[in-house]
RNA sequence: GCUUGUAUGGUGGAAUUGGUAGACACGAUGGACUCAAAAUCCAUUGGUAGCGAUACUGUGUCGGUUCGAGUCCGACUACAAGCACCA
């Protein structure tokens, strides 16, 4: 059998037909089945592209036989330094190379057969969508949602940019994993810290997978606690967060961050100025990653001249420096209790610091008691003045009430999760459409004069200094203020890659307006995306982006809901025969289209799903493969056997097997979808007198979504019905699954002995008689007395003997 | 260190959610077909003993709950991923 060209009949039938075209307001019930919008990188589709495909394919395909009016589209996220870089290298306009990539993805995609409705597709890069990714952007803005400002930013020396919190997890650049330094820059920020407790709370109003739902948490990080005011001597006041409040008695140094605004302000105070500006600059030349690892010494230095004052006690407390002690965090200073904290302990060591316990119950000459372990014990407070004796719960309630009360304190939360630096010092990217003029500081773009496009021009590679490529362009950022018409100066910092990917599924529900980034009533109708399957590298980037965007539209009365994406699920990878990564270096890449071309896209497409369990990592192997093969010729060669009678040879099985498929598809176990079927395939062998029509066209039928020309060939070739693409799918009788006959376990002992035939529902007395009755039972229980007998109907007899 | 996973034959992996462990597939071995090979088909295939019926043993380790545990509980071990001085 010739694939290719079967393959490229139902390709271009489907095609034709337009079965795959999602309708806007239809009236049939929607559903929006989405997979992240690849890269379109040099080196084409990879099979890890494939497993998560094929697997959306199948529910999209599913759920139009289901009768669901399916939308699944496909796009490209083609801006970013990786399509700039494989542009430098390749010396070709990033414009072209994406051009000619997405023609490679595009040809692939449409090889393996993939359900896609082609006239919703769109690149971030088309000036037609960055026009209302800009617009948006200045919807932000005029909400007060973006802003400038200058901060320590993780700067990338190899990629020469700013890299955002999330792109710098671990201290290292994510595109090239360099180590990210510290550089103090100009950035828009996006206002996601604000978020932080809606995007929590939102979780709720979603089905993501659960690790998903956690990874998000984790990295929103939330802690509660108490912000409290401390006064220095001599005038002025810093404030303090903790989330151990009941530790204020053990209270002996404050530390304050090197990298904050405190220092600065105290800085006239300072006594020992020279010490304390050299321990700043060695802070700020060291990158996080550094900080964390040559700072298990816990540096810092006195800050001699300043006393801050204990809000309790009124004694005299010293401040110090200490780097371990985060800027941008909290409010940049923390009260030390080293009797209590291993960190403030571990200063205290290294700077001769006293120590006061006050939760007693372990003892703190060598380690802190620390929170984890006095939380789980019940301990009682010590030199606490008013509040000795009391437990830890007690008195965090009671010092924290007291303090509200004199209104010195208050009680917040504090995130992890920061504002969203939105500037990338990177050409092919969306231009921020932003414009400084002299006069009028920072000045919005007319939306009416969107969209900004790139220039074109033939260089685009990074400045040395940091400086985007656009800088140099002079005609393009010299400019007239929107506000005065005076001289002014574009913005030439581009957005980050994941703008364009915040707002693509919003814009595949109506991908070609020209007038609205979305309409309203299209959005009302689909309602957002049912299904979204993706990478869990993206949990704690595009997909919290995404949902921060949403938010942001929702509440501006540009959404429909605060949260438009249901169901979240993640692939795990396909590894190579080597159980690595697949990697050039490694020679271990397996090229989707050398395995289309030999065994045909089906094939691929069902060994994928079968490879194993759809969440977890999986090793290619091409014996697998064949074997996968082999059960598709088989599904072939039984056409053979057809005889000519009408309905399913075996009912229960039949019922069953649709039952078993239905539900796997769904609940991501591909894997065990396609070994019924193969067993299905092999009952249908074993049949004495052939398979029915309707035998082999329930096999093609279920087997459909994951591999449709096959199927669909088949179909035809023996007239079995209607093309499988615009059947309906078939539903199962739960009365018809019980079999009449069960062969159930007799146990002795929790020892199976023997197994017995039962017919359904069986009474409990006789089936109990056939157990006794079976030779290797009586054998077992021989000189033994029969306690008690288990009968679990339709399924096991346990004799219980002493 | 913290968080989250994972651990089952030679291999990828199943197991109705506490009820016959190893479905399905790969590989391997033997056989059929063939001059031969490939392909295909048939049989066997967790381990040990036995011609066999069968017995013992077996789901990372140790313990517990239960008539019954891969599944639940407790304590560990190994590996993987993510986060990491977040007060």
């Amino acid at each position: 059998m010739n694939y290719k060209s079967i393959e490229k009949k139902w390709q271009d039938f489907w095609e034709e037909k337009g079965v795959f075209k999602a309708i806007d307001f239809d009236s049939k019930p929607p559903y929006y089945v989405l997979v992240e919008f690849p890269y379109p990188s040099g080196t084409g589709l990879h099979v890890g592209h494939v497993r998560s495909y094929t697997a959306q394919d199948a529910i999209a395909r599913l759920k139009r036989m289901q009768g669901y009016n399916v939308l699944f589209p496909m796009g490209w996220d083609a801006f970013g330094a990786p399509a700039e870089r494989y542009a430098i290298r390749n010396h070709i306009h990033p414009k072209e190379a994406v051009k000619e990539n997405v023609k490679t993805f595009k040809g692939q995609m449409k090889k393996l057969g993939f359900s896609f409705d082609w006239s919703r597709e769109f690149s971030t890069t088309d000036p037609d969508y960055y026009k209302w990714t800009q617009w948006q952007f200045l919807q932000f803005y005029k909400q007060g949602m973006a802003y400038k400002d200058t901060i320590p930013v993780n700067w990338c020396p190899v990629c020469k940019s700013v890299l955002s919190n999330e792109d710098a997890a671990g201290g290292v650049c994510e595109q090239c994993g360099a180590r990210v330094e510290q550089k103090e820059k100009s950035q828009w920020m996006l206002r996601m810290s604000d978020y932080a407790e809606d995007l929590l709370k939102g979780l709720d109003d979603t089905h993501f997978a659960e690790k998903v739902k956690l990874g998000q948490i984790n990295w929103i990080g939330k802690s509660s606690g108490v912000e409290l005011d401390i006064e220095i001597v001599g005038g002025g006041k810093f404030s303090i967060f903790t989330t151990c409040i009941e530790t204020i008695y053990g209270i002996t140094f404050f530390v304050i961050a090197p990298d904050g605004k405190l220092i600065k302000e105290l800085m006239p105070r300072v006594l020992n100025k020279e010490e304390v500006k050299a321990y700043i600059a060695e802070t700020t030349k060291k990158s996080n990653m550094d900080r964390t690892e040559l700072n298990k010494g816990k540096t810092g230095c006195l800050v001699e001249g300043i006393k801050a004052i204990h809000p309790l006690t009124g004694k005299e407390v010293p401040i110090y420096l200490g780097d371990f002690v985060l800027g941008d965090y909290g409010t940049g200073a923390v009260m030390a209790v080293p009797s209590h904290d291993e960190r403030d302990f571990e200063y205290a060591k290294a700077h001769n610091i006293e120590m006061i316990q006050v939760i007693d119950g372990q003892d703190t000459k060598d380690h802190a008691f620390e929170k984890k372990e006095y939380m789980a014990k019940e301990c009682y407070l010590i030199n606490s003045e008013e509040f000795t004796g009391m437990t830890v719960l007690e008195a965090k309630e009671k010092i924290t009430e007291k303090l509200v009360n004199e209104g010195i304190a208050r009680t917040v939360n504090n995130y992890k999760m920061r504002d969203w630096i939105f500037s990338r010092q990177r050409f092919w990217g969306e231009p921020i459409p932003m414009i400084n003029c002299s006069k009028c500081g920072w000045v919005p773009m007319d939306e009416k004069d969107l969209p900004l496009l790139l220039p074109d021009v033939a260089e685009y590679e990074p400045t040395e200094d940091g400086e985007s490529p656009l800088a140099k362009i002079t005609e393009w950022v010299n400019c007239k203020c929107p506000k005065c018409s005076g001289d002014a100066k574009r913005e030439t910092d581009t957005m980050p890659n994941w703008a364009g990917s915040s707002w693509y599924f919003l814009r595949y529900m109506d991908a070609h307006n020209e007038n609205e980034f979305v309409n309203m009533d299209k959005m009302k109708y689909w309602g957002g995306v049912n299904w979204y399957n993706g990478g869990m590298e993206h949990t704690a980037r595009h997909l919290l982006y995404a949902r921060f965007w949403v938010q942001m539209l929702h509440n501006f009365g540009l959404a429909p809901k605060s949260e438009m994406i249901d169901i979240r699920v993640s692939h795990g990878m396909i590894l190579g025969d080597n159980n690595e990564k697949m990697s050039k270096s490694k020679g271990n890449v397996i090229n989707p289209d050398d395995i289309v071309r030999e065994y045909g896209a089906d094939t691929l497409r069902v060994y994928e799903m079968f490879i194993g369990d759809y969440q977890q990592d999986a090793s290619w192997s091409t014996d697998s493969l064949k074997g996968c093969k082999r059960f598709i010729e088989r599904i072939q060669k039984i056409g053979d056997k057809l005889n000519d009678q009408n309905g399913y040879t075996n009912e229960v099985l039949a019922h069953k097997t649709i039952k078993k498929v239905s539900n796997d598809l769904v609940s991501l176990k591909y894997n065990t979808a396609v070994s019924s079927l193969m067993i299905l395939l092999n009952e249908y062998e074993d049949f004495e007198n052939g398979i029915t029509r309707d035998d082999y066209r329930l096999l093609l039928i279920l087997l459909n979504p994951i591999a449709p020309h096959i199927t669909e060939e088949l179909n035809e070739q023996y007239h079995l019905g209607e093309p499988l693409c615009t059947s309906t799918w078939p539903e199962y009788d739960e009365n018809k699954i019980i079999e009449d006959n069960i062969t159930i376990a007799v146990q002795v002992n929790g020892k199976l002995r023997a197994t017995i035939e039962t017919e359904k529902d069986e009474a409990e007395e006789q089936v109990k008689e056939k157990a006794l009755n079976e030779e290797n039972v009586k054998k077992n229980i021989e000189n033994l007395k029969v306690v008690k007998i288990i009968v679990v109907p339709n399924r096991i007899v346990n004799i219980v003997a002493k």
